[in-house]
RNA sequence: CGGGGCGUAGCGCAGCGGUAGCGCACUUGGUUUGGGACCAAGGGGUCGUGAGUUCAAAUCUCACCGCCCCGACCA
């Protein structure tokens, strides 16, 4: 493609709308722009990269048996209503009426649609097992898009279902799916790690998210750089570092701490250190207060809260109600003497001793504070954040707490939908059974983000080349000049006939800087720079963009010097 | 949905009661041509929308709409 005759409309200066450097980079770098908070176009580069990922997928796909479909965007109402999610799914489901008032729904995710197409056609267990796919726009209507093509309201995702006979087939299935979703993004030359996520609400099944590691990502997690071992926030679990007093002191004591409300500011004042802290949070769990207590260097983790109260929704306390259950200002709070609220523990706390907690006085902590003497033992659960550096729950070396972008999830469905809509085959038994069901989703738009994210330098983006718009970014650096003029065109020929993608940057009019700047705001894996210059000498430039020099190569050994450079590059995305 | 901020040329912004501005981009001509060139001449605006205050509103007031950020939410 010659720049001259394309639609490439780069900018200079970053929008003021975009935050993160994907975002940035995808309006500058003329991926895309924007039509409304959370709908984007996409432009011919950009959709060249979606293209990419998409062809990726496919193959992957395929390779691990999959076989694509295509469901229709707008989907009725009654498919909703069928499994309850007409009602469940909430505000994010974006519904339309037709002419006749009839109400549809634009498919977020294809459940219902799937399940409803695989019930009329499943007859016998000779058809199992099944596994399609699609890829297709999809509609959330999000409370709060952000961060470009992160969290849009309208998305391209790969989503996938596989049905099969029973639970143990159903196991193999996602686990070929977890093995196929690990090279496509190896392949689209992501640092990707799947990770133990909470399954939420649906329960039992169990369900991994792939996360790319980058620091704008939404989701919190924890690694292991030892064993691999590597889970959600809401799902991670680690070994408290050691407690700082290996034994009881004497009886507690009252001091005064005017001011004082946060464990930085008691433990200045008192000269100790946050472990031998007891934080003491007022939760409203379903109405009604909970205490959670937690060690000093600790944080609560809502969700892990959650789910051991079995509630459906939490909060932290208002300042008025913590004193109301509390009868202190907030930052006084603690067990001694608390009643009339449950309490609930984080087992971290357990073995320390001498510790420090509020007073439940304005202006006054305690000290020397034992679990089980001074106030009784609370119920025990895991209810806080890892930190970085407690102990791995897989091989005991220390955790890594990070930020990923959740790019795709797999996740064993089990009957939940096949009950539902009675998508059942019959067996060999002669009797009718229940499909068991995985599901695979994967955010293409959101993966092309993903890959900026963590392939971006100051100026610009830095493509793998499995996912590069074009392979080659080939620059003419003075086109006035016939000679060189004649060199670059001679090249662009060849490196396509070479089967090379060749973005040609033939611009009459731009100077050899403004390409400069264009070609690394762009992007490409590789480039050959054609000037006046060099070609005194016989030579031209080629470049990798991850590297910093250009190799200065003969005019007869462009090619070569590509091709070698390009399969340096593929190294990087082959699984 | 709560809190905050912003809507002025394609983009980035200034102006904050009295003639609509700057930089970049765009058009034409010329000089340039290895890291977003220079000179000259141009084109482009119902100042988000609607009401109000005023002799006079981009500017003050109110309402609405849109966009962004923080939070809540996220199969």
């Amino acid at each position: 493609m010659r720049v001259s005759q394309a639609l490439i409309p780069t900018v200079k200066e970053t929008p003021g709308e975009a935050e993160i450097p994907s975002h940035k980079l995808m309006l500058r770098a003329a991926l895309m722009r924007k039509v409304a908070s959370g709908i984007y176009e996409y432009l011919p580069l950009g959709q060249r990269v979606i293209l990419k990922v998409m062809k990726i997928i496919r193959e992957e796909m395929e390779a691990a048996g999959a076989q694509e479909v295509l469901m229709p965007i707008l989907t009725p109402a009654e498919l909703w209503q069928e499994t309850g999610r007409w009602q469940k799914y909430g505000k994010e489901l974006m519904r339309v009426k037709d002419r006749h008032e009839r109400d549809f729904a634009l498919g977020p995710t294809h459940e219902e649609v799937i399940t409803d197409l695989v019930r009329r056609e499943l007859k016998s267990y000779k058809q199992l097992p099944l596994n399609l796919f699609q890829i297709a726009t999809k509609f959330r209507d999000e409370v709060r898009p952000r961060f470009g093509v992160m969290r849009s309201r309208e998305f391209l995702m790969k989503d996938g279902y596989s049905f099969d006979m029973d639970e143990a087939a159903s196991d193999k299935t996602y686990w070929k799916m977890y093995e196929a979703y690990k090279r496509i993004f190896k392949r689209c030359g992501l640092l990707s790690s799947p990770v133990e996520a909470d399954s939420g609400l649906i329960g039992g099944s169990f369900t991994h998210e792939f996360m790319v590691l980058a620091d704008s990502g939404e989701a919190a997690i924890a690694l292991c750089g030892s064993c691999g071992y590597a889970a959600n926030m809401e799902k991670a679990v680690g070994k408290p570092s050691a407690h700082t007093a290996a034994s009881a002191g004497g009886a507690f004591q009252k001091v005064s701490t005017p001011g004082k409300h946060t464990v930085a500011d008691v433990g200045a004042l008192l000269k100790l250190p946050a472990q031998q802290f007891i934080k003491t949070l007022i939760f409203i769990a379903d109405g009604k207060p909970v205490a959670v207590l937690v060690r000093g260097d600790h944080d609560v983790n809502e969700v892990k809260v959650q789910n051991f109260l079995g509630a459906g929704e939490i909060g932290l306390a208002s300042a008025e109600k913590v004193v109301e259950v509390t009868q202190a200002p907030v930052g006084f709070a603690g067990p001694v003497g608390l009643s009339g609220v449950r309490v609930i523990a984080d087992e971290a706390l357990q073995g320390g001793h001498q510790y420090v907690t509020g007073g439940l006085e304005k202006d006054v902590h305690l000290t020397n504070v034992e679990l089980g003497r001074d106030f009784p033992e609370p119920q025990w659960g895991d209810f806080r954040n890892v930190v970085t550096g407690d102990g791995c729950p897989k091989c005991g070396k220390p955790l890594q707490t990070g930020r990923g972008i959740e790019v795709g999830q797999t996740f064993k469905l089990g009957t939940k939908y096949s009950k539902a809509m009675k998508c059942v085959y019959l067996g060999e038994d002669g009797k009718d059974h229940e499909a068991v069901m995985g599901c695979y989703g994967i955010g293409v738009t959101r993966t092309v983000g993903a890959a900026i994210e963590q392939h971006n330098d100051e100026n610009g983006i830095v493509w793998p080349i499995s996912l590069s718009p074009y392979q080659v970014h080939l620059l003419c650096l003075n086109p006035s000049e016939a000679e060189v003029a004649q060199a670059a065109d001679q090249c662009y020929e060849d490196l396509k006939k070479a089967g090379f993608e060749v973005l040609y940057d033939d611009r009459p009019d731009a100077t050899a800087g403004f390409k400069f700047k264009d070609a690394d705001l762009l992007g490409l894996s590789l480039s050959v720079r054609i000037g006046a210059r060099g070609l005194k000498e016989g030579l031209v430039e080629v470049k990798r963009r991850r590297e910093k020099d250009v190799v200065k190569v003969p005019v007869a050994g462009i090619l070569d010097k590509v091709k070698e450079m390009a399969a340096e590059e593929w190294k990087l995305c082959t699984p």
